[in-house]
DNA sequence: AATCAGCTCAACCGCGAAAGG
DNA sequence: ACCTTTCGCGGTTGAGCTGAT
């Protein structure tokens, strides 16, 4: 048995609000505001609605405030930011956006910006192999953050294909292969985290830390130290240093790491990323804050091929 | 003009958490 | 401590729209 339905289905209006309706629902709230009981509220209205018929209402299209459509890219940072750090939290995610919903940030990810990454993860592949054909002993090097035998980012390619069930719709649910689009996005994070795991799992609290670690905030800052560019290489297809951190620690960049203007760093999320370190850096603060173990939670999650779920949020309640 | 496929987004569903008795 | 009610959330659906054939 589940539980019991909230109302009556068939005694309530279902589908979409007519103007009539959205007239009532707003002038009521403006008068008498929700007065905490949406359950009550529709009666009290006049309104033949079911109370989260009309919350939902309420909340995503009749609020004030309100809007809809016409992204901006910082918008577009913040929200691949965030996904990338707390997975798919969109209330958390939205109520960092002004005006916007969750439900309207949640359709916007998984109409459009998914698409998005997707594209660059399969332009990635283009320029990652062209470059490993200009660059064929390059492996092994950066203090071991590029040289592990099998790059993640090729594990998720397959992943990362629309599969024949979810070929006929548009939207899909958020998993792995979300995770890996970011890994697109970041190409050395596949061979960045293989160095890092022991790290990583000492700031998850599931190994000691380790004498040089004791600090959360330098056991990550230790995998920002980023190897240049290969001499010699061609402009903007070097697609291989962008180490884990760039979303969470920006600000131990340099600016010296990423050759400007490239066709790689020119198209996607790259320039949106990359072009505002100050916006990231307090997001990092952010997502460091609600989830202090998500990072290492989302990789866990892609390499069981699992749906990632970030820990409970348990630190800086007072940000929410 | 008709049909089909793909896309968008408002709305619904059901679960877990929170609140209150 | 337990139960019930309500809220809030993420996942999913499907009607309507648009463009291609």
């Amino acid at each position: 048995m589940g539980r019991a339905p909230c109302c009556d289905k068939t005694s309530v209006k279902r589908g979409p609000w007519s103007p009539e309706e959205d007239e009532l629902l707003r002038s009521y709230v403006h008068n008498h505001g929700t007065g905490g009981n949406w359950i009550a509220l529709p009666h009290k209205a006049g309104l033949n609605r079911c109370g989260k018929s009309c919350r939902l209402r309420w909340l995503n299209y009749l609020r004030p405030d309100i809007k809809h459509g016409g992204y901006t890219e910082q918008e577009d940072r913040i929200i691949c930011s965030l996904y990338n750090s707390i997975g798919s939290r969109w209330s958390i995610i939205a109520s960092k956006l002004p005006g916007r919903t969750d439900n309207d940030v949640k359709n916007y990810w998984n109409t459009k910006l998914k698409k998005k990454a997707i594209a660059m993860h399969q332009h990635h592949h283009q320029q990652q192999e062209y470059y490993h054909q200009q660059q064929p002993h390059s492996s092994g090097g950066g203090r071991g953050r590029r040289g592990a035998a099998a790059p993640r980012s090729q594990q998720c390619a397959s992943s990362m294909q629309p599969s024949p069930a979810s070929a006929s719709s548009a939207v899909t649910t958020a998993s792995a292969s979300d995770a890996c689009s970011f890994g697109a996005m970041y190409p050395s994070l596949p061979t960045t985290l293989q160095a890092a795991a022991p790290v990583l799992a000492r700031y998850d609290g599931t190994l000691p830390p380790a004498p040089q670690q004791q600090q959360q905030a330098s056991s990550l800052a230790e995998f920002s130290v980023a190897p240049a560019p290969p001499t010699g290489a061609i402009s903007g297809t070097w697609a291989g240093g962008l180490p884990l951190d760039d979303m969470f620690l920006p600000e131990l960049l340099g600016d010296s790491e990423f050759p400007p203007g490239g066709d790689f760093f020119g198209t996607g999320f790259a320039p949106l990323l990359l072009q505002d370190r100050a916006a990231s850096a307090s997001l990092q603060e952010l997502s460091a804050c609600y989830f202090p173990n998500a990072q290492a939670e989302m990789w866990a999650a892609a390499d069981h091929h699992v749906n990632v779920k970030p820990p409970p949020a348990g630190l800086c309640h007072s940000l929410t």
